[in-house]
DNA sequence: TTGAAAGCGCTACCAG
DNA sequence: CTGGTAGCGCTTTCAA
């Protein structure tokens, strides 16, 4: 345990270097004199070279930090967030790199800590609250960085895996619209940050949260071209981007005499919820209330939801990969990936035309 | 981006040690000397003292070391282990704490270099192949270890946070021998590792897999009290703790002549994939053939699973505790969590009697 | 309150 | 093939 390089050096006579080579660069030592050397070690209970101290002095640490939302649990649970970590994971193991979950807390100053605490190569910056103050430091660091939100938050120098997600939108609205839907409403997360769930009166323009504020205004832009007044669209706000949220949002929409004939949302978390909203009421989702998702999670199919299909591990894996083996010309740094709409059940005609 | 505490340092003429005290020690130096010592490091760039060095000099990272085996996907996909990892990563995050997810590969060299690049304070050991050579090297760099099988495997030295495994499966075996079955299949996970998915022939007491042994140990206890001969009971490997294998194994008990009347498993995991191989063959769950699970995951009561329900977020969230506040006494290292048998509609009297 | 000195444990260069 | 030297960037006594 207290063993070091020095104590394996002395035992044997022999200098420093050659006992780092025998670790590091096996060919630079004769293989009799490296087992002498990895038995004196197993002997002394020195179990290698200590990790911090070589990646300070290799400058290079193998592993990637991947930021988190303060909502840690999130990561783990959202199917969405899950996929896309799976192939972040697939491409860092694939170079024998780790993946550093770090978890931003809301408060300023504990997630600034956080960040500058993270020992990394590079980081990923995933489904972030994107006014948050840690990210500038994170910018100073210098390091790589891949985002899979606002391309332009970071600067041309960042990596960029993501989807058009305002066209994405707007092909949801687009579709909705031209089912003959006009009492619509929009079930979408962190409209207000810290907020919580029920209807709110926001500008689309001037949503901080990139996501959400990209996809709402694809909407807009489908019910506009659609002659369908925006006054005329409820918006509502879910306090977080799950399941529960999602069905006490449609609630919203729901329990009032002009009734929404179709609700929107951002993911398909909160459509799932939705849709619950809708058993309980005894409504028939497709029929008397059409609902649309996003991203096309497993559930997602056996639900009938109709949504945009957004590739997720594959959004990981080249953000990973982006990560670890940076293109040199700028342009390939900046990914966006195509999506589809895909029609099920839960969206249908207008019948109360 | 190559400016150090130095840097700074000289620009306003004082030593290092007044930078690194601006940033570790605040209360060490004037406030109005802090913030002009923060002002130029903004201005040049220089986002905080290195990570690595810190961390060296400190000896200490704030990361957490999660071992996942070769199948990284599975830590994000299943059920149990992402349940797991959210009460790790709570009791990590409550510390300021990362969680490095590292991937175990199946080669053994490839397998200690991940383990001896790792940089972190503990080792949480979950769902790992006991025997990996690896694990060895984690024992021997002496930092806090908590494991989740085999609370001997490590020695008292390290934490332990489980159930009891094979008194578990006990219950469950119990449950369907009063239930009347004899023709019983059970279906495991890594029995034979780097195995197919098929039956196998082998002694319940020489299962490397020390979970896999403990619960099939446990189902033979049941059967051995209640008469059932144990070579009657039909031993099913499941190359992966996955729903398909779950499904391609129950296969092998499911399309013989003697067919069984009850399917026990592993997993939950593996349950709902013989559930699937049911009603694929039109064959009705606690009916025609009695399934059970083991863990009892959110998917397990829709699917009317019974199985044996353990706390999952909670020992996760226990061994962290246990990595970052280990207890002086050693005894209350070592928890041993109560589970409890949740009947479903998925066992019922053998009617074949 | 500030600063000088002494490493933390390792690797990479270069000379032998 | 081997070993000396020179740091990587930082923190922490301890003395001024």
């Amino acid at each position: 345990m207290a063993a070091t390089l020095q104590t394996i050096a002395d035992e044997l006579g022999v200098s420093r270097s050659t006992v780092s080579n025998a670790y590091s660069r096996p060919d630079q030592l004769s293989p009799e004199l490296r087992s002498r050397i990895l038995a004196a070690a197993e002997r002394l209970g020195y179990s290698g070279p200590n990790p911090t101290a070589r990646s300070l002095r290799r400058g290079k640490v193998n592993a990637i930090g991947v930021l988190l939302t303060d909502n840690l649990s999130m990561a783990f649970t959202d199917p969405y967030a899950v996929a896309y970590l799976r192939g972040l994971a697939e491409a860092a193991s694939a170079r024998e790199t780790s993946l550093l979950l770090l978890n931003l807390p809301k408060d300023e100053e504990a997630g600034r800590r956080v960040v500058s605490n993270a020992a990394v190569d590079a980081f990923c910056l995933y489904c972030v609250p994107d006014w948050h103050g840690a990210l500038e430091l994170i910018r100073a660091r210098g390091v790589p960085i891949v985002i899979g939100e606002d391309p332009e938050a970071f600067g041309p120098d960042a990596g960029y895996v993501g989807i058009d997600e305002r066209a994405a939108a707007r092909r949801l609205g687009e579709h909705i619209a031209q089912l003959g839907h006009r009492d619509v409403a929009i079930v979408a997360h962190w409209i207000v940050h810290g907020g919580v769930t029920g209807p709110v009166d926001a500008d689309p323009d001037a949503l901080r949260y990139y996501v959400t504020g990209q996809r709402v205004r694809g909407f807009r832009d489908a019910f506009a071209a659609a002659g369908v007044p925006w006054e005329r669209v409820l918006l509502i706000n879910a306090a977080d981007n799950g399941r529960d949220e999602g069905a006490a949002a449609a609630a919203h929409a729901l329990d009032r005499l002009d009734r929404a004939t179709a609700i929107l949302t951002t993911s398909d978390v909160l459509a799932l919820g939705v849709l619950d909203a809708l058993r309980v009421r005894g409504l028939r989702p497709g029929r008397d209330v059409s609902v649309t998702g996003f991203d096309d999670i497993p559930e997602a199919e056996p639900a009938g939801l109709t949504t945009i299909r957004q590739p997720s591990v594959e959004r990981g894996r080249l953000a990973g990969e982006l990560l670890l083996d940076p293109p040199e010309d700028p342009a390939r740094r900046h990914l966006t990936l195509p999506v589809s709409l895909v029609v099920r059940a839960t969206t249908g005609p207008n019948h109360q035309i």
